[in-house]
DNA sequence: AATGAATGAGCTTTCATTCAT
DNA sequence: TATGAATGAAAGCTCATTCAT
């Protein structure tokens, strides 16, 4: 098989990923439109079907990719207090949802309230992230640097699910309030309280 | 004048929108399915449009309905503590959650990230119970009773969230974690910490 | 019975006709909508049934209305020459037609180019006009008045005829061209001839 | 780029029309069957999407298809007398209806009383035919051998919408009276007097 | 006789998917 | 591999008609 072939064969997978996020981001599952997918990626209808099963796959192909990329947004040093280094994490995905704009969208809508047949799916390609929020909440508690009255696993989950809806106020409000870098803070604050503390 | 009484009209209406309420919550607006719905409640097809313009209208009769009665279901006494008016209106919520299952998880799926194209109306229709959340989390400040390192209206917001997130969370976990009757316990811990606080 | 009671059934008969005809000279027989023809008479929607058996009963009762009115339109004095004669009852007609706007919609509409299905009956109605101007043309023909190089029916049936194109002419145009009293001699004059031939 | 060739799109649409010709012929705009037509045709329901936007489109695709026909029909030798040229068009279009019957049943009906919200884009699809005849009058007028007494464009109008009626006369008895022979005779007749003349 | 809620067959249209080329 | 015409199940919605009151 020529190199070229695969690199092409990447390109238009890349292109149909791209194109239907921005239609899934804009439409939802059922309401976005294989044709406009297709037709906006610049390749015919038919295309679609040599690299997804069907329209379902594409969709969950999206959101893993949303999620993998999101996953590898975090910007966290180590050595940084707990709270710098959740707000690390969420400033990256935030820096991520604004680069990718329509992949962001789909991810947040699904995570907050998906189409119920797709959710245990959806669920597992959203963990990474949780998790990596919830490693550093863990070790914030041993540290004694953050709140310990309540499971770390469900701070963590507590952490994301904020950030998603207020990326979902941000694009309510036209991007408005909150902004991208104001949501961070934001998020922390109501859930751990002022910076200081 | 109509010779069959207003109360059969009536109840085709309610009997239309309990079947709605069940196939929207179970499917969505998109998946739902007329014919199920009007099979569902008994009547023939045709029999939903004496009633609703289109299949959307119903749905939004459905958010109106299931977000009028959400909000007379709080369970506040006014001379008790913030906290426990603000539990009791969410306990009251769960209470009405548990009573009017599909009802609910129409709102809360709403509530949550609704059909772009119905957003606004959704937002009118929740709009009560939120202003009532507020309402107490300013008297609640003004007395001292809770945190004012947050704007009351947005800290309200966040409570509303935060409980629709975890009745979704409810659901998803079929009904294992958290319980209903735990909700509004954690949901207060994580924004206002714990009760001796 | 009492007598009231038969003119109230006359009244909502008339009612119902009257409305009938304004909904199918606008919309046609197909288009037009039983619901609006009933609300227009200022009745309910199954008040139409205790008195046609169907829609294209009611349709058919118009079109013979119609058809009994206009027969009834003539005004041709028995001593004038055959060409006012015909004029007259051309004039007549369109008379008539002004007056009855909704009513002669329908029944020119029907006679030129109706329903096939019931073409038949149209065409039943439509016979006494046709069968009046026939009779005058005939004497004509027998005083040597008129041509007499095409049968008596045929000619009888194309006056009738290019009046009804003349009026969905001036009916297309919103009345300008031709206005109604120009119609029968514009009619005549093609088909006979000039005034004075 | 097409892999299957112009030619089956176009045998697609050519056979789509045909069947269409039929059953707007039969039925009329509003009974006709999309069902029907598909079926009819060879191919299934979906297939009229692809290439006409609506039924009403279809419809008038027909239309203009038979008005194109239509106005390519006449058979006038540019040396013959104005009656003799008149009377080829109308052979033509006569010759044109039997052998198009479908098409020619839907152009006529249109052109004497077409669904009134398709009226102006059928009247420009009628022009051509129009515009020949009246062409021809004019030049007749001028070499002083028709009828000078009414305007050109009145009668040219006034022969078409004749020959129209008289088609309709002719379907509606089976073929018997008048034949498609004595036609273009027939309403050169009564519009411009006997041969001789 | 009048009503108008209920009916359900029927409609046009959409669109994810297939497959011959 | 790419194509896009063809497919046909399924959808939401209409509306003439019925009938219990």
């Amino acid at each position: 098989m020529p190199r070229v072939s695969a690199e092409v064969r990447g390109t238009t997978r890349a292109k149909l990923l791209a194109s239907a996020a921005r239609e899934f981001g804009r439409a939802g599952l059922e309401r976005a439109n294989v044709d406009s997918i297709s037709l906006a990626a610049g390749c015919a209808k038919g295309t679609i079907y040599n690299y997804f099963r069907s329209k379902e796959e594409l969709f969950l192909a999206v959101v893993e990719q949303a999620s993998a990329e999101a996953a590898a947004s975090g910007l966290a040093s180590p050595d940084a207090s707990t709270r710098e280094r959740l707000k690390g994490i969420l400033a990256g995905f935030c820096v991520w949802a604004r680069e990718h704009d329509p992949f962001a969208r789909v991810l947040v809508r699904e995570c907050l309230m998906g189409t119920p047949a797709l959710h245990p799916r959806v669920i597992r390609a959203e963990a990474p992230l949780v998790e990596e929020l919830e490693a550093i909440v863990r070790q914030g508690v041993r540290r004694g640097e953050i709140r310990d009255d309540v499971p770390a696993e469900l701070l963590a989950r507590a952490i994301a699910a904020l950030t998603d809806l207020a990326l979902v106020e941000h694009w309510s409000s036209g991007g408005a309030t909150p902004t991208l870098e104001e949501i961070p803070e934001l998020v922390l604050t109501l859930l751990l309280g002022v910076r200081s503390a």
